[in-house]
DNA sequence: TTGATATATGAACATATACGCAGATAACCA
DNA sequence: TGGTTATCTGCGTATATGTTCATATATCAA
C-alpha cells in the first residue's frame, strides 16, 4: 500500500494517500443523478412522521384522516408528507368517492423497512 | 364544522373514518424509540455526500483524505459526516499508524443500498 | 523533545424543512 | 343548484442541518 502519495493528475496539489483506490472508486461510482435520486429516497424515509406513515401503510391502505389520527398530527401535515412520498413513488393513492386511500407503491419499500429494522435490532 | 364519524376511545373529537383500521395500526406499530432510531438511519443515507461516502466504501476501505479527494469536499466535512455514520453503526474504522481506514460496518448497509437502487431504477 | 501529518471538533453561517393556519379544490349528496 | 366533507396547497416560522474556518488532538519520524 502506498504511503503519502500526492496526486498530481486532475487535482492541483490535493493531498491523497491512495490514488489508485480513489480512481477505482471513481470508475465504479454511479452517476450523480442516481445519487441525488437515491439519497432523496432515503431522506424521505428519514423523518419520524413519514416513517410512521409508511410503516402504517405496510399493513394495509389508509386515508388521510386515518393517518392523522394514528400519528397525532394535523391532516394538513399528513397531506404535505404524503405528497412528498408520492413524488418519490413510495406510496400510491386510490380514490373511492371523497376518500383517497393510500398504500405502499411497491414491495421495494417494504424491503427497505425490513432490512432497516434488521440493522437497528442486531 | 363537520358531523361525520368520530372516534370516541382515546382521542376527543378527532375525525376518523376507519376507527378499526387505526386501532390495528396502533396495535402493530413498533415502539417510538425504534421509529426514531430507524428514521435516523435512513436520514443518514439521505444526504448526497454521505451516500457517496457509503457507496464508495462498498467496494473497499478508504481513509479520510481518499474520500475527500473522491467526493470533492473538504476533509473536515468528510470527518464530520463519518462521525455521524459511525454513531449509527453504518461504518467502522481501523487504525494503521496515522491513517484511519473506514469501511462498511455490516452487510445490512450494502443491502439497503442495493434495494434502494433497485427501487429508483425500476 | 520538535516538527509533520492525519483526523477530529467547535463555532458560525446559510440553507433546508416540517408543521400549523387559512383558504382553495374536488367529490359527493339533498 | 347549494352544502358538506375530504384533501390539497401557499405562506410564515421555528428548527434542523451541511459546510467552511480555525483550532485541537493523535500518531509518527528525526
Amino acid at each position: 500500500m502506498g504511503k503519502n502519495v500526492y496526486s498530481n493528475d486532475d487535482m492541483c496539489g490535493v493531498r491523497c494517500v491512495h490514488t489508485e483506490r480513489v480512481d477505482q472508486a471513481k470508475r465504479e461510482a454511479i452517476p450523480q443523478k442516481e445519487i441525488e435520486r437515491l439519497s432523496l429516497t432515503y431522506k424521505i424515509l428519514g423523518d419520524p412522521t413519514r416513517l410512521r406513515i409508511v410503516m402504517a401503510l405496510g399493513s394495509g391502505e389508509m386515508c388521510v384522516c386515518d393517518l392523522a389520527a394514528f400519528i397525532g398530527v394535523s391532516e394538513s401535515a399528513v397531506s404535505h408528507q404524503l405528497r412528498r412520498l408520492r413524488d418519490l413513488a413510495l406510496v400510491k393513492s386510490r380514490r373511492d368517492g371523497q376518500i383517497l386511500y393510500y398504500s405502499l407503491d411497491d414491495n421495494h419499500v417494504a424491503d427497505l423497512l425490513r432490512i432497516g429494522l434488521g440493522h437497528i435490532r442486531e
